[in-house]
DNA sequence: AATCTGTGTAATCGGTGCTTACATTCACGA
DNA sequence: TCGTGAATGTAAGCACCGATTACACAGATT
């Protein structure tokens, strides 16, 4: 364990008496910040987008914020506890956005709407592609630890289901099995975006400009996969 | 930045001299470890099984060698080599282990061997999830920097390559873009194996046991799909 | 036997998360 | 108006980590 976690150490000193700042220019800087813990998420958040979860450290959130290292302990218990309040908000702005984005397709078409999804999830992935990863891994904090995170994932996993299901009622998808098209449309669209993620695109002759395209053609792909008897020509 | 990685500080004071250490019994531990770099290696293994990529840490290491915290360095010049060479050890049973099961694979039907191949990558990422990951993401070593991990990569992702384009040339994908079915394939197949890393494949109802039937069942609904005109129906 | 080379030890630095004791400020009530 | 207590900041310190340096020791070579 690189992080010691739970260390419980004993004893303390008395820290010498300090003098008090009396002669201190009374505008230079508020004894209280305004609004620390605002400031600390924002800075942890730009943290993620700069050097990924890794980068994280309150330390260096504390620093950015102008306050000493111990400041960030009265909002936030943990290091882990700033973590999860950064995924709640990554999260809270991956499904705004895929809902934004399927609030502007055509009701009706289930497949259609899924393949809108399919793309605004892997637009939101490639861009954000650090935040993304904290809500992806359960590597850098424990979604069942957080109320918020867990019913925006299941919100989003519920719509997907949802729309294949449709699909499936109005015999788009033949007589392929429900539960399998879930799981590997969820798997596929995942795949590509951890893909990106974790830098294996480029191995695949994928460039960043490529990517979105390449995104949009394997959801056609796999949506005439399972498309119950559509037009086995693919190169759109 | 937690890891500091790359601090030159200035500034050594001299160590105090040491009373030599002449009454010490001798065959309680030899000065010399015997094979200390492999030693490393296999703790640092275990320490990625128990509890993943960040659990290793060179003083961890040397603690379980029985050595002093300064010893690994005169083996491996950073934390990050080590990572390195464990990486090369994960690829490479990675690589043996799917090639055993590739040659158990009937040649021709390049569908049926892609299968196996898909079917032997699943099994061995979710027997090995840790080093699974190390191999899989670029967080945690940097594949670029070992010749023999990039390799074992390359072979693998192009032993996919060629089974795929092999059912193309014989007709079985239709008229699909090859270049897409192979990379829809690698997303499935990748998206799948880090679902299971990720912990998500409970929130989709698949359980430890299920997640073999499930990876094999997607992989035939996945052949199902680009296969040019096979029978529709799955729930093999 | 002397020496050289490889390998382990001890001590130290700067970084981190986390805790405690103390200082300061603000809001509320008598 | 003036206390007083809660909230929130600072200072100091611990244990852990990676990394470096000076030094001690062992084995092989000459």
């Amino acid at each position: 364990m690189r992080r010691p976690a739970k260390t419980p150490p004993a004893g303390r000193r008395p820290a010498m008496p300090r003098p008090p700042a009396a002669a201190r220019a009374p505008a230079a800087k508020p004894y209280h910040h305004g609004d620390l813990r605002r400031v600390l998420i924002d800075a942890a958040m730009q943290l993620v987008g700069e050097g990924g979860p890794e980068a994280v450290s309150v330390r260096e959130a504390a620093r950015r914020a102008g306050v000493s290292p111990g400041a960030p302990f009265r909002h936030f218990p943990s290091r882990d506890a700033l973590m999860n309040v950064v995924a709640e908000e990554a999260q809270r702005r991956f499904r705004a956005e895929i809902e934004a984005a399927l609030a502007d397709a055509p009701p009706g078409d289930p497949l259609g709407r899924f393949r809108c999804l399919g793309i605004a999830y892997l637009r939101w992935a490639m861009k954000n592609p650090t935040h993304f990863e904290i809500i992806s891994s359960r590597r850098f904090f424990d979604h069942d630890r957080s109320a918020a995170v867990s019913s925006d994932n299941a919100e989003l996993i519920g719509l997907t289901e949802r729309l294949l299901a449709e699909a499936f009622s109005a015999g788009q998808l033949g007589m392929r099995d429900l539960k399998q098209v879930q799981i590997a449309g969820r798997a596929l669209v995942y795949g590509f975006a951890r893909m990106h993620l974790d830098g294996h695109l480029p191995r695949w002759g994928v460039g960043e400009a490529e990517a979105e395209r390449m995104a949009a053609d394997i959801l056609d792909l796999f949506i005439a996969g399972i498309a119950s008897r559509a037009a086995p020509s693919a190169k759109v």
